[in-house]
DNA sequence: CGAAGGCTGTCAACATTTTGTCTATGAATC
DNA sequence: GATTCATAGACAAAATGTTGACAGCCTTCG
């Protein structure tokens, strides 16, 4: 066992707590006890720095710190999983200020602070969340910015390597349940952008699905092979841009046709684009987050009859 | 042991730290304990350098230098590890059956499963060995069996996915230094594969340099912007596939032309395939990872210290 | 209903510690 | 002779600890 430990800045920042609040804590609840060095200084352990999270979401959940900093750990875990339902009331502020504070960041191509912020942001919203209130909104002013000239390519190119990473790292970030539906996530041939593919993986991961991410811009026997290697249980597509190619509904109706009857879930920006193609091959269309997620469940519905 | 230890300017370097640093640890916290010459001066073994390397790591990290000078280096090592979030103790398997490993993962489109695979590499070998000896080899075989027709492009897809994500997680996963030089990454324009780029990207970071990473198929004059926003110090160039566009070397006397005095630096599988429009323009073209460290020091040897 | 008091987050002030950087001087090296 | 290095010491900025105070909010009690 080592005996390292973090300072109070990174138990701060890896938490979400001010330090002035970690320090309260300890020293009016005991709420967490850690290590000290030498000379007094605070030394955080991995399994301490967790503990002060669950402390913040149970807190910010409306359980008052006094009656909850004596709980185990373990307790603080519970509590965390059952609570998850209050999470919509999360503070209105903080996504908008992210949001704020990465656009700014990606303005001056600051990759690792763009990093930074939306790890902060994980701590302090959670997953879902924080793609569908700062992440989709990024994404699509950085965008809208491009088309009007205010940010170029570079700005856009940074911000995406980042998003990408983030997001790859929600993807088959638990190892699914042996009986858990598989969903094969894609773009269709020429969709080259592929956060859009990355948010619905992510989202179906959370939900409790295996997913098999392949990436943007898979040809239509590549899905359907992949499909069928992986006894898929749906398709997930994501069509951003461009949004007038005439190939694109060629390209959807192959697939269909390699997979006749397997649900398949379209999203994007630009999926109203191709609607026409898109409710042709009977594909379930969705605008946002919550709509994939009630997508996914119809489907599983479905399934586990 | 053949060699009689390398000058501290050499230690400097090549661990990313300064002179006054290395001298500094070593005389308040004993963190490393070089030989000397019959003349008193400092002679550092590579054992030694990797420590100090490892040493910036941690305290990028943010580990006080004070906490973590006396632990062993192979305690500096978990800890480099446990960092990037893996908290696995798996049996000591060798780069090659890593590699194996990995390739049958990729064969039944386990993303999950190469994910762990990597993980687990990650622990025992650390970055650089994984890298160099595990996932460059991975990719160059991969597009091998698919040019062969033993691997589909589902294959391709599903490894690079995961590979993206892991290689996204070592760039800028710490805040350079203020006075670190700075690197701009991408490749030119058409070549859409970035894994070299976030290679080099990654290997860069680990050097310690301020890495701006830009993604794959940047046009010449956002290099340029790019690299000026940035006050870069040098350019790294990734070029993979294809190794026949007759564009390419018009675009690279472009970012020249845009660039006149500043280093670059090429690599990756088909650089050699233009090996004369990159001595044109007077690039450094690197064959391994190795050799893209040579390739920094020199140019951080020429701005620095 | 209003006052009292507890709970809680935040902040200020001040002392210490930590840490990167710099300077000056002399020795060794090339 | 120019460069590199060692040693010692000094600085300044940043980080941290401790104490005490204050304001907002809620509950309780008179």
């Amino acid at each position: 066992m080592v005996n390292h430990g973090f300072p109070i800045a990174i138990a701060a920042r890896r938490s979400g707590l001010s330090q002035h609040v970690i320090r309260a804590w300890e020293k009016r609840y005991g709420a967490i006890q850690p290590g000290r060095s030498g000379t007094k200084r605070r030394l955080y352990s991995d399994d301490e720095i967790e503990r002060l999270q669950l402390l913040r979401r149970a807190t910010q959940s409306g359980h008052s710190i006094g009656n909850i900093a004596s709980l185990s750990t373990d307790d603080l875990r519970v509590l965390a999983v059952t609570d998850t339902g209050t999470r919509d009331s999360a503070p209105p502020d903080t996504a908008d200020s992210l949001r704020e504070a990465s656009l700014e960041a990606i303005e001056r191509l600051d990759g690792a602070g763009l990093e930074h912020i939306l790890q902060t942001g994980l701590a302090t919203l959670g997953r879902g969340p924080l793609m569908q209130r700062v992440i989709v909104p990024i994404i699509a002013e950085v965008g809208d910015k491009w088309e009007q000239g205010i940010l170029r390519v570079a700005h856009e190119h940074c911000a995406t390597s980042v998003i990408r990473t983030l997001l790859g790292n929600f993807v088959h970030a638990h190892s699914a349940t042996s009986n858990a539906p598989v969903l094969v996530v894609t773009t269709p041939p020429g969709q080259l952008h592929e956060l859009g593919a990355l948010i619905a993986a992510a989202t179906a991961t959370d939900r409790g699905w295996k997913v098999l991410y392949l990436g943007p811009s898979l040809p239509a026997e590549e899905v359907a092979g992949a499909f069928a290697v992986s006894k898929a249980d749906a398709l997930a597509l994501s069509i951003i841009y461009p949004a007038d190619d005439p190939a694109l509904p060629g390209h959807l109706r192959s697939i269909r046709k390699l997979l006749p009857n397997s649900p398949i879930i379209a999203g994007g920006r630009s999926a109203h684009a191709y609607s026409a193609a898109l409710s042709e091959i009977g594909a379930t269309v969705c605008g946002s987050i919550p709509e994939i997620v009630r997508a996914l469940d119809a489907v599983r519905a479905t399934r586990l009859q």
